[in-house]
RNA sequence: GGGCGCUUAGCUCAGUUGGUUAGAGCAGCUGAUUUACACUCAGCAGGUCGGGGGUUCGAGUCCCUCAGCGCCCA
């Protein structure tokens, strides 16, 4: 035991220790019932790792900590997001690149030293190599900072969701939902970044507001009189296959059934009655177009309406020709003279020419009504997601609705209202899940095509790999029965090029985790625990739910725990645009990491918390207190025979241990059901407690001599009090209280049980606990008051301390009074029996 | 538009099935001082629990309503 014990350095000391000592080793050979497992979040690899990451995973450690000290075998992994779009944009950025799938690959490529603002094209694979490079540079910068903070994981469990034992587990979980029928692949309107050129998920995919103007439109009908139209997208005229209104709405019954011309371009398009068309809208007659927004897709999907999709993969418009069977005009010749404007250009630049010649032709009624309204965007876009109609891979979540709602009862959310968001956004699924992306850096479909004679794609023909072939990669490898120079020729086949959507692999996390296929795997699944933030619910969760439903027909784990987000000071997310996403690193070097710890530790689950450096200082203020009241209470016990519960005699020192086993008990119980914040509050709370006063009670009986019963009561329950306490403490504080723990013990505390009320003996049961205590501490205080309010000090002697009172308070006070007369320097003591309680101190002349 | 959460001392937050005089820490103020710990200790002061209404012997807690903030979904 040191003479001036510090908190500094004492990160790095047992990080090392815990190393060697393989501490937080899983034991694979462990049975189901005796894991605790938890599906911990993989960190996106993309950015860096800021407070808010510090804050929840601590959370999370502090209850793998707890169920290891209960005995568990604590299955607590760590895992890496490091594919998809996200590590893209930052290789992008970084290296001053871009993939261009259609350069060769140069294996001689070098990156230039400088990120120019030029971005520099290169093949696909040269680009997956910079991204393999990047992330694991990224991964050992997180990696350090995970062991300072102390996360008690098993790093022999680490994985990655690029790696090919993933890319393996991914592609088979992908063909055992194509063997079982459900995911499938269609051609389908779908939301689409034109910048990005991908296609995204109804999760991906966010409202933002933003201004917009009502154009108000006359169309023609056919036998005469016009139906003015009031919309936001002029530009899709082109595509207009229909006109909608709600089918009670009277003033449009009478025209269900009839046709009307579409101006400029003279297609003839029917009204049509349909529930989503909104009456208090516009006019209360919408344009369905192909396709302007998703409610288009709904009517033309349930109206059959014809397909005249005009927005490309860039977004940009596409030929079309008036005058086919698909674009029928009554003027083809003046449509054709128009779209030959419109073609090839940007949906700005095309809304600018049809709104002019609008005008021009008197078919633009009325000035422009400008409104906000809130428009759909990619989460991670810049401008509006356009709806292009493409092949895509779907997985089945609509016909299932009610199973997975279902689902979602069965988790036991901490905290319980966060089920709400996950039943919310089931109930709002209106597409199946999109699993496909046209990026480069992510898991490929394992999937090819025949072609036929002509070099047309059979897609409804897939053919895939054995299990055991994977990981595959259909660009390089060759389907069986095929060779390599067959690929994108006649009678030959063609890969699968698109990528599955990050979700679709982090879906697996459990069975990534526990190394599906394997025998580990029937060890920690289903998992106790899924810890994530709730921003996530509808892609992370939802998703691993619905991965889990198909594959194992049951929960992917018992409980979900939601955290928080960390609030800048101005009560806004913590971003990194502000700034404070430097990595935590300078943070945690400046408080220690149990402060830090100690701070998130406080954060209640689901709770939106402040950073706040006033509480990191707290915790340090905690850790050392424990330090020190630790050096204390052993160096009374030095050269003493190891007393124990046996030894505890006095009522002073009996009922504080009830208290502790209270302590203990709620303790307990707060853990139990995720309340880590409430233990920690309990337990720092009792703590003080302990220092400033029980400490102070007894510390002179503890020094007297040796084999006193008096001395051996108090020295007991000294010993017992702070060996709670340092395992109480040790979930939150792992660093201080290792420190202190292997003062008087050998092994590692984060191995030792969780306390038990048991081992503190059989307790004086019959009061309740702090019977004894409370009162004596009353004394206590009213003579520190009487001292403090004379301002004198605390050593100052008292010649008179009376007190009045019930005779059982006085019996208390009686038992305590050596104790209190050491503690607060009382020289004589005068009790007397009243109905009222009073405390009289009476100093002595200084 | 529908839903969820929050609103308690200057600040950050506890407050369990309704039950003494609403708690803690920080900040503030007043003091103590060869001490396990100045990264200390003691004490003091500070609140009509967001507004209004209701249920109850009793409401910070339950119900209704309004307002503000945040989030989720559409």
């Amino acid at each position: 035991m040191p003479d001036k014990p510090t908190v500094d350095g004492i990160e790095e000391r047992w990080m090392a220790a815990w190393e060697k000592e393989s501490t937080y080793r899983f034991d694979r050979q462990a049975s189901r019932e005796d894991v605790y497992s938890i599906d911990t979040p993989p960190p996106t690899v993309s950015g860096l790792l800021h407070i808010g990451h510090v804050f929840s995973f601590t959370q999370v450690d502090v209850i793998a900590r707890y169920w290891r000290m209960r005995g568990k075998d604590v299955f607590y992994p760590m895992g890496w997001d490091d594919n998809g779009l996200p590590t893209e944009r930052r290789v992008e950025n970084y290296f001053g690149v871009r993939c261009d799938p259609s350069l060769p690959y140069d294996a001689s490529f070098v990156p230039p030293e400088q990120a120019s603002e030029k971005k520099l094209s290169i093949s696909r694979k040269n680009f997956v190599e910079l991204c393999h490079r990047l992330t694991k540079i990224d991964e050992e910068t997180f990696k350090s900072i995970w062991r300072f903070v102390g996360l008690s994981i098993d790093w022999s469990l680490e994985y990655s969701t690029i790696s090919p034992e993933t890319q393996a587990i991914s592609q088979r979980g992908f063909l055992e939902m194509l063997g079982r029928g459900e995911v499938y692949s269609s051609v389908a309107p779908t939301l689409w970044d034109v910048d990005f050129r991908t296609a995204v998920s109804q999760a991906e995919m966010e409202d933002r507001e933003r201004p917009g103007n009502y154009h108000r439109i006359a169309f023609q009908k056919v036998d005469g009189g016009s139906v003015e139209v009031e919309t936001t997208r002029p530009e899709m005229l082109a595509s207009c296959v229909a006109l909608v209104a709600h089918p009670d709405d009277p003033r449009f019954t009478s025209l269900f059934g009839s046709h009307v011309l579409t101006p400029l371009f003279g297609v003839p398009v029917p009204i049509l009655a349909h529930e989503l068309a909104d009456p208090d809208k516009g006019t209360g007659v919408a344009m369905i177009c192909t396709f302007g927004d998703v409610t288009d897709v709904i009517w033309w999907r349930e109206l059959a309406l014809p397909t005249r999709a005009l927005i490309g993969r860039d977004g940009r418009f596409l030929p079309a020709d008036f005058g086919t069977d698909d674009w029928p005009s009554v003027d083809v010749d003046a449509a054709n003279a128009l779209y030959g404007q419109l073609e090839g250009k940007t949906v700005n630049q095309v809304r600018a020419v049809v709104v002019e010649r609008l005008r021009e032709t008197g078919a633009l009624i009325g000035e422009l009504r400008a409104i906000t309204h809130p428009v759909k965007f990619y989460e991670r876009g810049e401008r509006p997601l356009e709806i292009v109609t493409s092949r895509q891979w779907f997985v089945e979540t609509l016909r299932h609705r009610e199973a997975l709602l279902e689902r979602g009862e069965q988790i036991h959310w901490h905290p319980d209202y966060m089920k709400h968001r996950y039943r919310s956004w089931v109930e709002g699924l209106n597409v199946d899940w999109n699993i496909s992306r046209q990026r480069f850096f992510g898991v490929p479909f394992p999937a090819w095509y025949p072609l036929d004679a002509q070099g047309v794609i059979d897609f409804d023909a897939p053919m895939v790999p054995e299990l055991a072939e994977l990981p595959v990669d259909p660009s390089s490898d060759v389907p069986k029965g095929y060779r390599e120079d067959q690929r994108n020729q006649p009678l030959g086949f063609v890969g699968d090029p698109d990528v599955m959507d990050t979700w679709a692999t982090s879906s697996l996390t459990p069975q990534i985790a526990g190394r599906w296929g394997s025998d580990l795997f029937e060890r920690v699944f289903p998992m106790d625990l899924r810890p994530q933030a709730h921003e996530i619910i509808r892609t992370w969760l939802f998703a691993t739910v619905v991965r889990s439903h198909f594959e194992f027909n049951e929960l992917p784990w018992r409980h979900a725990l939601i955290s928080g987000w960390v609030l800048d000071p101005d009560r806004k997310k913590m971003s990194k645009s502000v700034g404070h996403a430097a990595t935590p690193m300078p943070i945690l070097e400046q408080y220690g990491a149990d402060s830090a710890r100690y701070w998130a530790a406080c954060g209640r689950p689901g709770t939106d918390t402040v950073f706040d450096e006033g509480q990191m200082k707290i915790g340090r203020r905690l850790a050392i207190k424990v330090l020190n009241a630790s050096k204390f209470v052993l160096g009374r016990l030095e050269g003493a025979s190891a007393p124990g519960p046996s030894d505890v005699g006095e009522l002073l020192d009996l009922d504080f241990l009830a208290m502790l086993g209270q302590l203990i008990s709620e303790a307990t119980q707060s853990f139990d059901n995720y309340d880590y914040a409430r233990a920690l509050e309990r337990i720092e709370s009792f703590f003080w407690s302990f220092c400033d006063n029980y400490v102070e009670l007894v510390k002179i009986r503890a020094y007297g001599e040796a084999d006193s019963s008096a001395t051996r009561s108090a020295r007991a329950t000294l010993s017992l009090t702070l060996s709670v306490l340092q395992r109480l403490f040790a979930p939150f504080l792992p660093f201080v209280t290792e420190e202190v723990w292997r003062w008087w013990h050998k092994d590692s505390v984060h191995l030792t049980a969780w306390p038990s009320v048991d081992e503190l003996g059989p307790l004086a049961g019959e009061s309740k606990p702090g019977s004894v205590y409370g009162p004596i501490c009353e004394v206590l205080e009213a003579i520190r008051r009487e001292k403090s309010t004379a301002k004198v000090s605390q050593r100052a002697g008292v010649s008179l301390c009376a007190v009045t009172g019930p005779s059982a308070l006085l019996d208390v006070v009686r038992a305590g009074e050596d104790d209190l007369a050491k503690a607060g320097g009382v020289a004589k003591w005068q009790l007397s029996e009243s109905s009222d309680v009073t405390i009289t101190v009476t100093l002595a002349d200084s």
